[in-house]
DNA sequence: AGCTATTCATAAGC
DNA sequence: TGCTTATGAATAGCT
């Protein structure tokens, strides 16, 4: 958005950081404005400067929004959220400088991931064991049976193969990992 | 920036709304996550549709940042900048405290989940593709060959497959969903 | 969900 | 730190 494209890596030099994390931080807080404005959303955005300095932004203001997602999160039981969303942007962008930096810490996300999966799945089956009457009630008429799904299961298994078989690569690694 | 310039208030058609809300959030989540790579800055976004579903971004993760904004208000190493309070009134929000609300939108969320998991898996596959040769020289002398891996993932497929149920749960309740 | 025509954000330059 | 401008990006309207 530039006079020229620039890697999506650490600026390295500290002025230039400075300017690029000021501007943007600007272009940032101006595009949540208009999320908030354009669609009757509510918005907060938190960010601290490499040098530790604190910035808000809020609509309608940060600690109502900050305490609706707390409360949110209390109320409804759901202890995931779109974290994986950064840590997969983070992978598609990512821009480490030797390729064994970069399979290392793309695996450390990985990894990352598949333990909030295995968490989800564990709160899914008791979030289901509630609930099932209440899907069966609303969709117990649909043709679509378990039988059916079953099928389409079987159909994925080669996806779901080839996505296990970095999870135990990752698993592999664990010992080149830490964090 | 398309193809014709929109006036910044309240979209109107719904559907739009729900279009615009959708794009733009994910733009301000890419920008946040760029500025907090490019920047070596911490990042924390917090939204609400008009639906009151939450969404959210962190880097490194939500909670962290949250605690520790809150604590810097505190204490008086304080720089709050609140922006952009504008008019708008904090919309009432449905509270999905039903069982079936529950239900419904925890299968939601966990059907995004799965497919922000697809995504990655295919990234996974690139990235590997870059730095198989180098992964091999890592690992290639442990005992641990595909073949080792792939008797573990039998022993895997059990809980892969609950959970894949659970998916295919998730999508047959596509049409349930919105937003 | 994709696809451009356009508008917008911003990396450099001053 | 601020203003200008050439370019890369985000996205509004459509399909």
């Amino acid at each position: 958005m530039g006079r020229r494209k620039i890697e999506m890596k650490m600026v390295t030099d500290s002025g230039t950081r400075q300017v690029t994390f000021s501007k943007r931080r600007n272009g940032l807080f101006k595009k949540a404005n208009e999320l908030s404005t354009l669609c009757a959303a509510q918005v907060a955005i938190l960010v601290f400067s490499p040098g530790g300095k604190p910035y808000s932004f809020g609509h309608p203001n940060v600690e109502s929004i900050i305490h609706r997602f707390l409360n949110s999160r209390k109320s409804n039981e759901e202890y995931f959220d779109q974290r994986a969303n950064s840590n997969l942007e983070a992978i598609g962008q990512s821009n480490p400088n030797s390729n064994t930096d970069k399979v290392i810490n793309l695996l450390k996300k990985f990894h990352a991931q598949r333990k909030r999966g295995k968490t989800l799945v564990k709160m899914m089956r008791m979030k289901l064991q509630k609930g099932k009457a209440i899907v069966s009630q609303k969709f117990g008429k649909s043709k679509r049976s378990l039988e059916v799904l079953r099928d389409k299961l079987k159909n994925r298994i080669n996806e779901i193969e080839a996505s296990s078989s970095l999870l135990l690569l990752a698993e592999g690694l664990n010992e080149k990992i830490n964090d």
